[in-house]
DNA sequence: CCGAGGATTATCT
DNA sequence: GATAATCCTCGGA
């Protein structure tokens, strides 16, 4: 296993919670179409994970949205969020068990000159710092729903970066949940970024 | 710098 | 019919 090779889907079998941790510090790799490769590292995440969870769309029972949550671990779960924004999410947990983690920062790392003809006119630190502004900069979109990032086969896949150590990991509440979310969702620290990283998403408490 | 509000549509109730 | 795991722009301080 190097900095290429897809991580396996025994890692993605794991709770989300272990997984969105593990996640810190590897690289998110596209390779487009037209052969342009880009490569960014991942410095926030979010997971949501069981049938209780009401942040997650995995709570309560099946639904055509929600069905990738309930499959095989290492697949995209790609949806539309306000009608706008498309999210990317990695399918967690054994099948049956509905949990996924959400990839909310990157920071780029190579194929700079292929995230900018996408961002163009912003400054670059605003170029991947959010779910919706990734997905954009990386053409990521609801065709990637599904598809099995395992495999370097779709253009889309996570390889083992550098270890993140503990005291460079900060946690906290996820953002952004509907108003029906509840305690104890609603503040449960299921939130993991990298202390002090730009692309961070927004301000850390 | 900060908060408010609109965009835009698939999905679920 | 209402909602949503967000982003951007605009107005005011």
């Amino acid at each position: 296993m190097n900095a290429w090779t897809p991580l396996p889907r025994h890692f993605y079998a794991q709770h989300a919670t272990v997984v969105a941790r593990a996640l810190l510090g590897a690289i998110l790799v596209r390779c487009l179409p037209d052969g342009a490769l880009i490569r960014a590292r991942i410095v926030e995440t979010e997971a949501y994970s069981g049938k209780d969870d009401l942040a997650s769309h995995g709570r309560a029972k099946r639904t055509p949205r929600n069905l990738p949550m309930y499959g095989e671990p290492g697949h995209a779960y790609v949806y539309l969020a306000y009608g706008i924004h498309w999210l990317l999410n990695v399918v967690a947990e054994p099948v049956d068990s509905p949990a996924a983690v959400l990839i909310r920062a990157v920071e780029p790392l190579e194929g700079i000159e292929h995230i900018a003809a996408r961002r163009n006119g912003r400054a670059q630190r605003e170029w991947t710092s959010g779910p919706s502004r990734l997905t954009i900069a990386l053409a990521i979109n609801g065709a990637h729903n599904k598809l099995d990032m395992t495999t370097t086969a779709h253009g889309l896949w996570i390889a083992a970066g550098e270890a993140v150590p503990d005291s460079a990991v900060r946690t906290g509440a996820r953002i952004g949940l509907g108003k029906r979310v509840t305690e104890p969702w609603l503040s449960m620290p299921w939130r993991w970024w990298i202390a002090d990283n730009p692309y961070v998403s927004r301000a850390q408490p």
